[in-house]
DNA sequence: ATACATACC
DNA sequence: CACTGGTATGTAT
């Protein structure tokens, strides 16, 4: 309600700016539009296929499975304060993930909360990720009960798989339901499978590597338990397999549970092979799981949404049908576009993907060049369709606390030492992170909250060392608003800025080794700053190199200040002064390097440059001190959009033929 | 670099 | 009674 009143506020201020802009601006707009339109309109690609899976209700499903009692009644997973997951029946009082336990409770009466395990449902997770992982090893978990996944290579695999290989025994809560590993013939790590199993998932007795082998060497069916599950899986029509292994009666080794004779065998296409992984899950963890099958992870993970529960999608790997399906998909539905900027957009008449089309003048001046740009990539059902390498780790770690208004200063400062020596421990427990920049975070009585940071020289990971600069930020707010007594209801102490195995060297490396045709000269600078990276002189002086920068063909003269227009918006630019590689500034009165000041990131200075000429640029000694990777050069422009798909990147001599 | 808002689970 | 907690990211300054 306050939220709604200050997103109003908002609008109301965008549509006068928007009322104020002439009609040839926003035919400007129009056009620029229409020019990244068509260069995205060339990104089809239709060469993979991914799935994103997702389980459904996870949490509430997993203390469903392991308490039958919950099984159908309302219930939740959360504290009395905050619900993670509820499952199908709380849902229909309104019942939400992420919603305080009072107000459920006021929704529905009879809740029942359970309270969050998280070390069960990472075990599950793993049993899970396990399946997975036989469908594509380098699938990319989003979180425990998500993930996506490139089935392109498994499916060409599968047209080699026998019948037996794609036949799983019917789902029953009394019968067995092992199988044999490996049966795809995928080599996955299992040593770790096995054991998680042991102590994560009630209901799969003895799975120890003896019996595994056992079980392997001897006979391909299991049991479980029973009851017609099957039924819970209705919609889904597959080649059904009544290979009446009859006569045999004998028991699992694993399970000790009767052998299932009703067995499924499941078809070589996708959606058989996506069935079948859920299946398998299903067998393995007694949970369901809903999957979306497309040519990108955007598409995939928009379908995995569409039958759920325990159902799947299949989006045709075709323009016409991809973009008649986006034609109607309210935005909300776009990863990316949560309740705020829900509003906003409606605010604008933008209700489902094709009015990002339709009002695409409009957007194209409301928001940044990188927002527009994915409205327009969503429009057209774009999307990334090779899966990220899950490198980089956490970039910042935290921990808060929610309490009932503190004030007394001795009070919030042992706290906030608390908190700084629990940060310290998960730091280290963290593949000993350490960071430089230590963040303050409160909420006053009044629900306002504020973070004040403060960077070190230094990273590291010493609780009191964190207490130190939290608490110096605790102190300076405590001052600052010392009339009223500063009455907080959280705090939070958080750290980033981690030092990774030194990412600016590496950077730096990177860029020279793609240069295809690299100047020596260049080469000998570039070994220079990294020379005296290492021995860290760098931030004594203020000569420190602000990167490769463009060598533009303008013919101002240096220190001119220009306009730049980026997104429907002028960017300020400054041409500067041109450093040789010794380090000297040449003097030249029509210095052609152009510098990105603050706030110009966007701006893509290749699209202005002279594709022959090059240089690369310090900043003059009285700037700020910066570092060379911020504005470096090939990976700064090139690292999340494709070249292609960079509006900016203009279809002409654009790119540096030197660099 | 810092502050804040937004999103997702 | 009462509206989380953790992390990432975008945007503005």
């Amino acid at each position: 309600m306050k939220k709604d009143k200050e997103i109003l506020k908002k609008v109301t201020a965008l549509k006068e700016e928007l009322a104020a802009v002439s009609e040839a601006h926003l035919e400007a707009c129009m056009n620029k539009a229409n020019a990244l339109l068509s260069s995205l309109y060339q990104q089809y690609d239709f060469t993979r296929t991914i799935v994103h899976m997702d389980m459904d209700a996870f949490y509430a499903a997993v203390e469903m499975r392991d308490n039958p009692s919950l099984a159908n009644i309302p219930m939740a997973v959360g504290g009395e304060d905050m619900l993670s997951t509820s499952n199908y029946i709380a849902r229909r009082y309104g019942v939400r993930a992420a919603m305080p336990g009072f107000i459920a409770r006021k929704l529905c009466a009879d809740l029942v909360i359970v309270p969050t395990d998280m070390a069960k449902y990472s075990a599950v997770s793993r049993v899970i990720r396990s399946v997975l992982s036989q469908y594509d090893p380098n699938m990319t978990p989003l979180s425990l009960d998500e993930a996506y996944m490139d089935f392109t290579d498994h499916l060409v695999k599968r047209r080699e798989l026998d019948d037996q290989s794609r036949t799983f025994p019917e789902f029953s809560e009394t019968m067995c339901r092992c199988e044999p590993e490996e049966r795809l013939g995928v080599v996955s790590s299992t040593e770790g499978i096995s054991s998680a199993v042991g102590d994560g998932v009630a209901d799969v007795p003895n799975l120890n590597e003896d019996n595994l082998q056992n079980s392997v060497a001897t006979d391909d069916t299991r049991i479980l338990p029973s009851a017609t599950n099957s039924d819970t899986e209705p919609s889904e029509a597959r080649i059904m397999k009544d290979t009446t292994v009859s006569t045999d009666t004998s028991q699992c080794p694993r399970c000790n549970m009767p052998h299932n004779p009703k067995r499924i065998l499941f078809d070589v296409g996708v959606e058989d092979a996506v069935r079948e992984m859920r299946h398998r899950i299903h067998l393995k963890t007694r949970l369901t799981a809903s999957a979306g099958i497309a040519a990108n992870c955007l598409l995939a993970k928009i379908c995995s949404d569409q039958n759920k529960p325990n159902g799947q999608y299949m989006l045709p790997f075709t323009v016409d049908a991809v973009q008649d399906f986006m034609k109607d998909l309210p935005v909300r539905k776009v990863p990316g576009v949560g309740k705020v900027s829900e509003r906003q957009l409606a605010a604008f008449d933008v209700k489902v993907c094709s009015d990002f089309y339709k009002h695409r003048d409009v957007l194209y001046f409301l928001y940044s060049g990188g927002m527009f740009e994915y409205f327009l990539s969503v429009y057209l059902g774009l999307g990334a369709n090779r899966l990220s390498k899950n490198e980089d780790g956490p970039k910042s770690k935290s921990v808060e606390r929610t309490f009932r208004g503190m004030s007394d200063p001795d009070q919030l400062r042992t706290l906030c030492h608390e908190l700084s020596l629990e940060l310290a421990e998960d730091l280290k427990s963290a593949k000993n992170l350490q960071g430089k920049t230590v963040t303050l975070k409160i909420k006053l009585v009044t629900f306002e909250v504020k973070t004040r940071s403060q960077s070190l020289p230094t990273a590291t990971n010493d609780g009191e060392d964190i207490y130190n600069v939290a608490n110096q930020l605790l102190t300076t707010e405590m001052k600052n608003c010392s009339s009223k007594p500063l009455k907080l209801r959280l705090m939070g102490v958080r750290m980033s800025n981690f030092t990774t195995s030194d990412s600016k060297q590496q950077k730096l490396k990177v860029i020279r080794d793609t240069n295809s045709t690299p100047s020596d000269k260049r080469i000998s600078f570039l070994d220079k700053i990294e020379a005296e990276r290492k021995s860290e002189k760098v931030n004594q002086s203020c000569n420190e190199p602000l990167g490769l920068l463009a060598y533009m063909s303008t013919d101002k003269p240096i220190g001119t200040t220009s306009n730049i227009s980026n997104a429907g918006r002028n960017v300020s630019t400054k041409l500067s002064s041109v450093w040789d590689e010794s380090g000297d500034v040449t003097t030249r009165k029509t210095g052609k390097i152009i510098e990105l000041l603050e706030g110009a990131s966007n701006t893509d200075p290749w699209s202005l440059a002279d594709s022959t000429s090059s240089s690369v640029a310090t900043i003059p000694s009285d700037s700020t001190v910066k570092t060379a990777t911020k504005y470096g050069p090939l990976d700064f422009y090139r690292s999340s959009k494709s070249g292609a798909l960079d509006p900016w990147a203009k279809d002409d001599s654009s790119s540096l033929g030197g660099f």
